[in-house]
RNA sequence: GGUAUCGUGGCCGAGUGGUCAGGCAGAGGUCUGCAAAACCUCGUACAGCGGUUCGACUCCGCUCGAUACCUCCA
């Protein structure tokens, strides 16, 4: 467990080291969708960079508990609809119950996750099924003195709040450029100052979605769901808490001075922000409505693009940038991704077969020794998947050129960089081959005698029937490849 | 207007005060019956203008440009 690990928190806005604060335990906290729509190519980033997290952190042997919420209720549309929820709205256009919508999309997200080789969280709690946290996490900040209590709905103060508490801290917000930068907006009557934000709602008469409290038959504020799933989960503290940028403010803020309000302290150790996926140089997201959604991604069913891509290209797309960087979509840069994922996967498969062709050679400078450190740094350094990847690249040439012996390998070597392939490609990075997993005996067979007889045909300079041996299969979507020692087939173009 | 981030070669995208990111595309070569694959070589890249420095793409200032957040958004 003796690591090394920096991380970037954004509440410092530098590297730090990373220490649990009760090792081997981590608990991590990352905000989820909320499922009133398809999973979109932004949803993808956040799950896809906390799962290298997840499962890195997993590989230097903590015990991580990996929380990731399901927002199922509570977020307004906007103050104007008073109190009119997302989901409630997009169940009346459908006429369905709000929970079927919710159910609905919470069952897409997982398939289009599980589709991109995303680990299930620890726990995926729903806002729906935490009423009663969230009902008491609004008591205790009332009876801190911070929340107040207007017709039913209670909203959080923080003006009082930043006589003691720093609210923006995160952001890099000052509290007096919210308050004279904050647009009149109606509806915001009831609050005494307009950075105040909701703890709780008062459902209007035709609000469906609806839960008795204290003060209304009403639901929860924007915030509170994370903060009360948070503490019943990871406790009063715990190690990380991730989610998208847009996120900071001010969602994450707000979370911040709840915790604080109602645990009398701060919750979280290291804040972690993906940045986000650009389409033209511009944010995708629901409410630009430029967005591509991962089912159109793999059937290449939408304008923009040129052919359909696999989870796998998206995976190795993300993960070839920094999850710090904006991240530009364009096709050419999609299909540069998934060329280079299918050359990792061809060298994988040649790894596999290696053999020392000399076995006298011992390379104590090893050159894969500093390629599998380099790969712990770049992870160790905040997560730098695309130096990994890069790193990786490196091993793909080294594998390549001991395939046409052009190169040596020592046995050692050869082992270390199975391994170093096995653990980076597959259990950090989450990479999986999607090649169509007939290998059996049976094809395998089959393939054999195909080849044998390409090849006397080959021998007796029978170019036809070779090349036409060749095309066929190609047409069947198998790559005949002509080596030195014969040939070889893989499936795939 | 406020807060923050960024501007790298044809495209995507790392990184650094003084040798190389990497991928894709392109050019030339090796290999090959051809093709593919693979390997080798190649491109005077760091928005502009000043400053600090022996030396800056990297630090500082200014200018220009882009983006995000300030309303739900991953």
């Amino acid at each position: 467990m003796e690591s090394s690990l920096f991380l970037f928190n954004t509440l410092s806005r530098t590297r730090e080291l990373f220490e649990p604060i009760n090792p081997p335990f981590v608990g991590m906290y990352v905000c989820g969708p909320t499922v009133y729509g398809d999973p979109h190519l932004g949803h993808a980033r956040p799950a896809i960079c906390f799962d290298l997290v997840f499962r890195y952190l997993k590989h230097l042997g903590y015990k991580v508990r990996y929380v990731r919420n399901i927002t199922d209720v509570g977020h307004l549309e906007h103050d104007l609809d008073e109190g009119e929820d997302k989901i409630a709205k997009k169940a009346r256009l459908e006429q369905l119950e709000p929970m079927e919508v919710a159910q609905y999309y919470a069952d897409r997200y997982f398939i289009f996750m599980d589709a991109l080789n995303v680990k299930r969280p620890s726990i995926e709690p729903r806002a729906s099924g935490h009423m009663i946290e969230q009902i008491e996490f609004v008591k205790k900040i009332l009876d801190a003195g911070y929340g107040y209590e207007v017709n039913g709905s209670v909203y959080f103060d923080i003006e009082k709040y930043s006589k003691t508490f720093q609210y923006g801290k995160l952001s890099g917000r000052v509290l007096d450029d919210l308050l004279a930068n904050t647009r009149e907006l109606e509806g915001q009557d009831e609050k005494r100052n307009p950075a105040d934000f909701a703890l709780w709602k008062k459902a209007q008469p035709e609000h469906i979605m609806r839960w008795p409290s204290p003060w209304s038959d009403g639901f929860p504020g924007w915030h509170l769901e994370c903060s009360a799933m948070g503490t019943r989960y990871l406790g009063e503290f715990f190690d990380i808490h991730g989610g998208g940028m847009d996120l900071l403010f001010p969602h994450h803020e707000s979370e911040i001075a709840q915790n604080q309000s109602a645990l009398g302290h701060e919750s979280v150790k290291y804040w972690m922000h993906n940045n986000m996926v650009t389409i033209n140089g511009q944010k995708m997201g629901k409410s630009l409505g430029n967005f591509i959604t991962l089912d159109e991604f793999f059937s290449g069913s939408h304008a923009s693009l040129i052919q359909a891509y696999s989870p796998m290209t998206i995976r190795f797309f993300i993960l070839q940038a920094h999850y710090r960087s904006t991240l530009d979509f364009s096709n050419e840069a999609l299909q540069a991704a998934e060329k280079g994922l299918k050359r990792l996967f061809a060298a994988i498969g040649i790894l596999d077969h290696l053999t020392v062709h000399d076995s006298r050679i011992t390379d104590h400078d090893s050159r894969i020794t500093a390629l599998r450190d380099a790969c712990y740094e770049a992870m160790n350094d905040d997560f730098n998947s695309p130096i990994v990847i890069a790193n990786l690249f490196e091993g793909v040439r080294i594998i390549n050129s001991v395939n046409d012996k052009k190169e040596s390998i020592s046995a050692e070597d050869l082992e270390l960089l199975k391994k170093t392939f096995n653990t980076f490609v597959f259990d950090i990075l989450g990479l999986k081959s999607e090649l169509s997993g007939d290998n059996s005996d049976y094809l395998k067979g089959l393939m054999e005698l195909v080849l044998n007889i390409r090849q006397s045909s080959r021998e007796k300079k029978d170019w036809g029937t070779s090349d036409q041996i060749r095309d066929a299969l190609q047409k069947l979507e198998i790559t005949v490849k002509d080596g030195k020692d014969g040939s070889t087939w893989e499936l795939g173009k």
